[in-house]
DNA sequence: ATCAGTATGTAAGCTAGCTTACATTTCATT
DNA sequence: AATGAAATGTAAGCTAGCTTACATACTGAT
């Protein structure tokens, strides 16, 4: 299953397609990005969510010594930049495509919020999208508290299988073509890039993955 | 400046006074706990949110290896539980009293959320109230990956201090007056309790603060 | 006042994972 | 095809903070 496209039998894409809301539709537009812009930028005013349709997008931030710490990069159909709906002033993180022509459609806060007003299903829609966010910020909160690094990394891994995954009809792994480097993954469980790597290579050796540049495969148990 | 009672000019409490919404009237009450009684537990159906009247409420859940894990405790005028208006299901973490007479006043998620569509003034609010719980999140984590245990502390003790402190009108140090064991601040900071403990004694002897059971006092630079 | 339970103080020994440094491979661009 | 930049592979050495264990000090309840 694919949780890219929907989630909770929400597809916050087709939520907002622009034929459902004649209220928005005015205001529909679709911007390009090639790849390394920025949709916006750490201290940016946040009066904007982002739906993604077309290519991939990075987000992340930079730490007091400067180090890029990647939060996610997202596909097609996601939405990022929601905090904007909850009163977030200026972002605290960076939003860079990393696909050329990347093409983004931005709503205006002020417009998810009078929508969610008029419309009581789509505003607890949102809701729900909002709290799955807030769960997969604690979730990763606990595995940073309690899990050793190699955990944390089978955990991503899994979560990844869930968004990205196939399974291959030949040998039933796992395939997994993902956009991260090893540098991404290492910052997003919270370790270092060697240590990353190492742990990869000793799970290859175990045969518990196999990897490459591109993607990455989970053998199956 | 002390921020239980408001958040950003928002007396969370105040808002939802019973006299200010008619509707909400009604169904107005106030429960009372007693020291160590459960408001909720993991897994209880989530449809309430709370506010604390009179008291304390401790946040928190048991990891995988069975060891209370702090997430907060809060005080009179603090809300609480407020995932259900996202539309979360079931708690993910308990609800305890830990003073006698806590008195908290329940709100079902459905009224919350209807006030919020006939209110735009109070949805704005509550949305500002969802996006700064949001941002602690975040905040934590970063400290959490970023920063050793000394410095998580000091930038815990601060916030505390907002909270809890008030200013010593003879020292000018910062008195903060808490509800916290070593054992939770260790736990909210993600460290064990030995260690916190040797961090506090060290800046007991570095004279950058001084505590006993009840108090900490953070000494003026 | 006593006692049991909880909180705090302290130390020894161990290790996961960091940092640093460098080699090798792959990719994108000309 | 060449070349510079980025990604990946690997190893040595170090240390913050964990675990475990135990002593001491409070505190609330009877």
């Amino acid at each position: 299953m694919n949780t890219l496209w929907f989630f909770e039998d929400v597809n916050v894409f087709g939520l907002l397609c622009p034929h459902k809301f004649k209220k928005y539709k005015k205001k529909h537009q679709l911007n390009a990005y090639a790849k390394r812009d920025y949709i916006y930028f750490t201290e940016d005013a946040a009066n904007k969510v982002y739906l993604i349709e077309k290519g991939k997008v990075k987000l992340g931030y930079y730490s007091e010594a400067g180090e890029e710490v990647v939060k996610a990069i997202l596909t097609r159909g996601e939405l990022f930049g929601e905090k904007a709906i909850l009163g977030q002033e200026k972002r605290n993180e960076f939003a860079q495509a990393i696909d050329n022509e990347t093409k983004i459609c931005p709503v205006p806060a002020t417009t998810m919020q009078d929508l969610m007003r008029d419309n009581h299903t789509f505003s607890l829609k949102i809701y729900k999208f909002l709290g799955w966010r807030f769960k997969k910020l604690e979730r990763r909160l606990e595995l940073l508290l309690f899990k050793d690094t190699t955990t944390r990394l089978k955990e991503f891994l899994n979560e990844l299988g869930e968004d990205y995954g196939y399974c291959c009809p030949n040998t039933g792994d796992t395939v997994i073509k993902h956009p991260y480097t090893q540098k991404d993954i290492a910052s997003m469980i919270g370790t270092s890039r060697p240590t990353l790597n190492a742990i990869l290579n000793e799970l290859k050796t175990s045969k518990f993955l196999d990897f490459n540049r591109h993607e990455i495969r989970l053998k199956i148990a």
